[in-house]
DNA sequence: TGACAATATTCAAGAATAGCAATATAGTTT
DNA sequence: AAACTATATTGCTATTCTTGAATATTGTCA
C-alpha cells in the first residue's frame, strides 16, 4: 500500500463528518472565531471543540489565538476545491443521490428500530 | 445540517480507506476484475470483496458480471480529480505530510503498546 | 447432477469514533 | 489572588468500522 494512499484515506477521514463539512464550508470566507462557529453551527462546546481538534491534527484549519478567543482558518485553499468537486459528483448523478438519502434514512430507522 | 453536507460526509467516508483509495487507483485505467484487483493488491478474498461492496453501495462503484467473473468500474471520472486534488495538497504541504506520516507511526506504536 | 471456481455475505471480536458531561487550562478583570 | 470567560481535554458509553474465517451463492463444466 502506498504511503500517498494512506495520506489520502487519512485525509479523506478527516473529512467524513458532517460537522467538520460544515465547519470547514464556514470558513469558506476566511478565519472566524469560535464563538462564530458555535454560534453558527449550534452545537454542543465540546463536540465543536473536538471536531475543531480532529481538523487541527490532520494539518487542516490553522489556529490563531488572542486573548481568549481562538480564531481557526482553512490552511489551503484547495481543500474547498475538493468539496466543491465532490458537489459536483453529486450534481452529475443526482438520481444516486436520492438514492443515498433513502439508504441513509432507512438505516437511520433501522437503528431506532432495534 | 445540510443534507449536501451530510452527502459529502458520506461519500468521503467511502473514500476513507487506504483500501478502497487503492480500488479507485486500479481502476483508473478502466474496468478490472477482481481477480485482476486481487492480484494487484494482494489482500484476503472476503476483505476486498467486502471493500468493494462499500464502494458499490456508495455508487462509486459499478459492476458488470460476465460468467463466473465480476468487472468493477468506476462510475464518474470525476472521483479520479478528487484524488488528483487530494494529492495537490499534499504536494503543497509536503512537510505536513510527513508530520501526519509521524503522527500515523506513532498512533500504530501506541496501539500497540496497549 | 456433482464437483469446482469466483465472488459475496455473515459472524464474531477487536479497534476506532462520536458525543455528552465533567473537569481542566489559560487569559482577563477586579 | 479570586472570580470569570473561552476553549480544550478527559472519561465514559454507545455506535460504527475492519477483518479474517466460515459459509453461501452463482455460474461452469465434466
Amino acid at each position: 500500500m502506498s504511503d500517498l494512499g494512506r495520506f489520502k484515506a487519512e485525509f479523506f477521514k478527516a473529512l467524513a463528518h458532517p460537522l467538520r463539512i460544515a465547519i470547514i464550508d464556514a470558513l469558506r470566507k476566511g478565519e472566524l472565531g469560535v464563538n462564530e462557529i458555535s454560534a453558527l453551527l449550534k452545537v454542543e462546546q465540546s463536540t465543536l471543540s473536538q471536531q475543531l481538534a480532529v481538523l487541527r491534527n490532520r494539518n487542516i484549519l490553522v489556529v490563531r489565538k488572542e486573548g481568549l478567543n481562538v480564531y481557526y482558518s482553512v490552511r489551503d485553499a484547495t481543500v474547498f476545491k475538493l468539496l466543491d468537486v465532490a458537489k459536483q459528483i453529486f450534481n452529475n448523478h443526482l438520481i444516486d443521490v436520492k438514492d443515498m438519502l433513502s439508504q441513509m434514512t432507512q438505516r437511520r430507522r433501522t437503528r431506532q428500530e432495534v
